[in-house]
DNA sequence: GGTGATTTCGAAATCGTTTTCGATTATGAA
DNA sequence: TTCATAATCGAAAACGATTTCGAAATCACC
């Protein structure tokens, strides 16, 4: 094995006969070194392709330039949209990122925020886990001074800046749209009933009804668990069971509205034509699924890109000023028409 | 704004009035420090909600504890499949993840290599891009001795671990459960010309042909350039055009499939019994889809946990030894029959 | 040539942890 | 008591880059 060592300052300072501190600046391009010995620094350096030691950078300055995202899952459309987002603009800032996952387990996200804060990451981002509003392990991260962006699913508990949509009014425009076709009865299968934008998904599905004098039926309405595929089409299953007459669903997520749009299609129900399905999220799937998702596009990429921008200010702001800044994005949802409500 | 200082061993050393050394020694667990005094500085340790500066303790141990991998893209079934086995498996290990995309595109690629070569990741997992074969930018982490493991899209001609699939054998499967249902002739959408896996998956389809002495016809075979969906939809429509006769297609991967679905679908071609169509890696779209498509499982969360384990092997040889382990792991694939194939 | 200003360089401290090695004290045996 | 041994601790160096501050050398100007 070749002891080809890796270069340092003090290989480059000793080749020319110099001061490390001369290297230094030489390299960073201070105005106290002569344009002979910068000259003369920069070529060893290219000679020896030198490259500074991050890790000693970062420990000399105290920041690890690595920034971490906490997720619920990576094998998951919007959260990797959201990831792509986060990591193309963090490397356009210079920036790392680690991710971790959650699992949608609460003790699992509390490990993983630990394990941030232990390992001196500058920032954290975080969606949370259906299980987590606000816990104490959330509260730590404030009170250990950490910058900390919550995306897209968030507590309202948690006094920090937030990348969102309006989920109430992107809830309102997916219902608003089946009302628009002619639905007359039209049922929710929603998520959870603690997270945020379950919530505020399902007040938009009410303030639609509301809108247009449609009376709520809560037994219109069906809680998923798990958000998941196989729930979509059990309780469309159930709901065209106990209400043969829906004539509209709109689904929590794409995922469950393609479970919903499975069950229809076996069972020979015409979609949209007896029951229109609108999903939210805009996966990848819903575009080649037959027929068509219609769906509300939630922007994963830009919301990612978005947090990461707000974790830098926060992230300034805190060195600078030594306070949060605080602010809450909302970006732009849009509404996709496509076969699964074209009457 | 409180002056909530980070405990440092020397917080800890100056509240007990001993030495750095000894409370460092105490948490480390070393022989040489009475009981008592650990006791104390656990105690201390406990109070002040000390851990250990990880910057700190990277910069003099040199080890980053940070691994990098660098994918085609993010937002993808397999590859989000490659990364959540890799980070389960590194956190388990205690090690930290960062990704980094190529977009599959070459010169992405070398930066992406270059950025974590220059942060100093103790090592590398890549999946290559469809133009990379033998870079220098590849030789260029062999040279620096930086553990390396390649991971499904590998190139033959770099020496160094690699986990993969028979592809060819995977591929000679699939085919041969197409003829084993009763198909003649069988058309390939293939991948581009030069990626490994791509050439692999051709000569298993026409190994497979070989072996049940159908003759091959390259007219049956059409290359992908970006192996989308679109090119799935396309080469479908101009595969029945030139042979409307074909009565089986196998597909490079799903999401190709997917695409050939659909045409067959618009043009109510019967699917199997027209027409059987198989894909290849079995992403979660693939069970939802109408008719739900026959494909080959890949096993992306296991791949990517042995290529963290084998990139730690690397990494601990490299370290003892100085030398690099090399093992090639090939995962076993299954064949997963649906609907496109049950006629 | 003398004075002051400017240019150019380097010594040294610093960040927090780890580890080597030596010093000191306590203990035990003779 | 004496000497050897064991137990316990701490000083100091090291990792690599950065930055402050002061020293030395050069220059400009009268």
């Amino acid at each position: 094995m070749k002891e080809s060592k890796v270069p340092t300052l003090k290989s480059i300072a000793e080749k020319l006969n110099i001061s490390v501190t001369t290297v230094s600046k030489a390299l960073k391009g201070y105005s106290d070194v002569s344009p002979v010995t910068r000259q003369k620094v920069l070529d060893i350096a290219e000679e020896l392709n030198y490259t500074p030691n991050s890790i000693a950078v970062n420990f000399r300055t105290k920041q690890s330039k690595t920034i971490g995202i906490i997720i619920p899952e990576v094998v998951h459309h919007f959260f990797s949209s959201i990831i792509n987002g986060v990591i193309e603009e963090a490397e356009r800032q210079n920036y790392f990122v680690i991710i971790l996952q959650s699992n949608e387990n609460k003790e699992m996200e509390k490990k993983q925020v630990e394990l941030l804060i232990s390992k001196r990451v500058d920032g954290i981002i975080m969606s949370l886990s259906n299980q987590s509003n606000d816990e104490d392990y959330l509260k730590k991260i404030i009170d250990r001074n950490i910058p900390l962006v919550l995306i897209d699913k968030i507590s309202k508990l948690i006094d920090c800046s937030k990348v969102i949509i309006d989920d109430k009014k992107a809830a309102f425009d997916a219902v608003n749209h089946l009302i628009n076709i002619g639905c007359k009865k039209i049922a929710h299968i929603r998520g959870p009933l603690n997270p945020q934008n379950s919530i505020d998904r399902f007040l938009g599905y009410k303030t639609a009804l509301d809108h247009h004098n449609i009376p709520f039926d809560s037994s219109l309405v069906y809680p998923c668990k798990r958000v998941c595929y196989e729930e979509g089409y059990d309780f469309t299953k159930q709901l065209m069971n106990d209400h043969p007459d829906v004539d509209g669903i709109f689904a929590i997520t794409d995922l469950v509205a393609v479970g919903a749009l499975t069950y229809l299609n076996d069972q020979q129900i015409k979609i949209p034509n007896q029951v229109a399905v609108i999903g939210f999220s805009n996966w990848f799937m819903s575009s080649v699924i037959s027929p068509k998702l219609s769906t509300i596009d939630q922007p994963g990429f830009k919301m990612g890109a978005q947090a990461f921008l707000l974790l830098k200010e926060e992230m300034e702001s805190m060195r600078n000023a030594g306070k949060r800044v605080c602010k809450t994005i909302t970006l732009n949802t849009d509404l996709i028409i496509r076969e699964s409500t074209s009457k």
